[in-house]
DNA sequence: GATAATGTTTGAATTTGTGCGAATTTTTGA
DNA sequence: TCAAAAATTCGCACAAATTCAAACATTATC
């Protein structure tokens, strides 16, 4: 069992024991003195232990293995790591919530995305709600460079950042889930302003209108509505006969719905009543 | 024999750069340092590793070949990206500028945010100005969950929306390679506010004050000085004795200067004269 | 002096650096 | 716009440097 150990006899060191004095220190002391370096950095290299605590390179070398037996450290050529306790893991997942949504339907969407670029193409000023549908959109608008693009989420603005000049945002909370600007200040900055065409993502469409989840955000989607000289909502077929808690605006509100396939009769017949143009995103390719 | 590498990468480098242990980085060393960067910002060089690490070209080139290997990462000719598995920040990868100031005193911009960090713990209201250092404070403000955090900086607003709830920007233009958010609108939202503390990135620092080379971002700086309790200058220090296009504000118009090596003479005195506090942020050990 | 810990020597294993031609990217020039 | 030229970057093969571990010598402690 060839076990090499510190049971040693006589433990007890007179206190005097100082490190600059160039005495050697115990193996103990050395044992503290790694581990302690390794939960701070994660890694020690040996020829840097050998000089700081003033050993040779061998000594540092049979305190690692004896170290590397006990589990508390691993080593590798040159040095030894930190045993994955304390390792700095970077795990900060990018918030599940929007991830699964953009995941959900991503196909419907991406189709959606692509209808609605071509009527935002060759537009002044154009505006985007917050929404996973909207930030697809967002993708395909590299190409308009000269627009004048308004929306009040962060994702948007950061994803169009390279690809187009004029980005605004308003100024105001961002929420931390949909990274969506919101509240009073917000809303009068872009109330003032008009808008060619704005696109608007919903959570829910019935016969009675369009519906949304988040309080924060209506006010933005009505500001959007009310300011705008075209007026599309951009909406997967999940959602249809979906109710959300928030109402935002009736049929007649907006000007054009795009989605991915035919809606069921009664919102079908409804949209035509209240003069809404039905836009079938279709397959691309 | 007689093998000599005078030209090439030498080992001593920049004073400020590695300290204590001048040595050679373990290769598993050079791997977190290398995958911490990607998550940081998303690409590295391999020109710029190298230099930074001190090792060769072709020992971080089979770096990358072993970390590719295990799918930590997507090599590219020059460097590599990250797989977008770890990525924390929003950054677009068609940003060369941004992206090379990121990769620029790297080490040094790191130690900075970390000393920085420190200070504003626990603070109830922080301003974070625009900038490369300011962008990695961001990233150790994770825990501030409960503070207020105001910068017309969308990267950062980007990069803490997961961790802080209270997350405030101003309205107006986005700047497309820094995006910032700049102009009389987002002036005005953000001078009646009050900060506890406000840290901003300069380009330059002279005697004569501190100055950038943004004419847009520029009155936004001047807000946070005069709007803040401790008004904290971040600044690392090859931007000593360097001047730029625009003034910010003369030495006494803030506080507490973090940088990575003691200032040269003149500026010493002169920031003693201002009774400016000096932090050397040191190696992390 | 006995024993355990440490230092030293030495050859093998591993890692890193360098030269150089090929491949790729960027710049230049028509 | 395209192609040639220039500048980087890549990766192989091999040299150099570092690190490892075994065997043995030395030192410290009791």
């Amino acid at each position: 069992m060839m076990k090499r150990q510190d049971e040693r006899g006589g433990p007890a060191r007179h206190p005097g024991q100082r490190s600059s004095a160039g005495f050697r220190p115990l193996a103990q002391q050395r044992h503290v003195q790694i581990l302690s370096r390794l939960s701070a950095i994660g890694t020690v290299q040996v020829s840097a232990l050998a000089r700081d605590l003033g050993v040779s390179d061998m000594t540092i070398r049979r305190d690692l293995i004896d170290l590397e037996s006990e589990g508390r450290l691993t080593r590798i050529h040159g040095g030894a790591l930190d045993t994955g306790k304390n390792r700095r893991t970077i795990i900060d997942r990018d918030e599940p919530l929007f991830e699964a949504r953009m995941q959900r339907q991503y196909e419907a969407k991406q189709r959606i995305a692509a209808a609605a670029a071509q009527l935002a193409a060759g537009r002044k000023t154009i505006a985007l709600d917050v929404g996973t549908t909207t930030l697809m959109l967002a993708t395909h608008l590299h190409g308009e460079a000269d627009a004048k693009i308004f929306t009040n989420s962060v994702r948007i603005a950061a994803e169009l950042a390279p690809h187009v000049s004029d980005v605004y945002l308003p100024g105001g909370r961002m929420r931390r889930d949909e990274m969506s600007i919101g509240g009073r200040t917000a809303v009068e900055q872009f109330q003032d302003l008009w808008f060619d065409i704005a696109f608007l993502g919903v959570s829910g469409v019935t016969s009675s209108g369009v519906f949304d989840y988040s309080f924060d955000d209506a006010d933005m989607k009505r500001v959007y509505l009310r300011r705008s000289g075209i007026k599309v909502v951009l909406c997967d077929a999940s959602k249809f006969e979906r109710m959300s808690l928030v109402h935002i605006a009736p049929l007649d509100g907006f000007d054009i719905l795009i989605t991915d396939a035919p809606p069921p009769p009664l919102i079908a017949k409804a949209l035509k009543d209240a003069d809404v143009r039905v836009e079938i995103a279709k397959d691309t390719i």
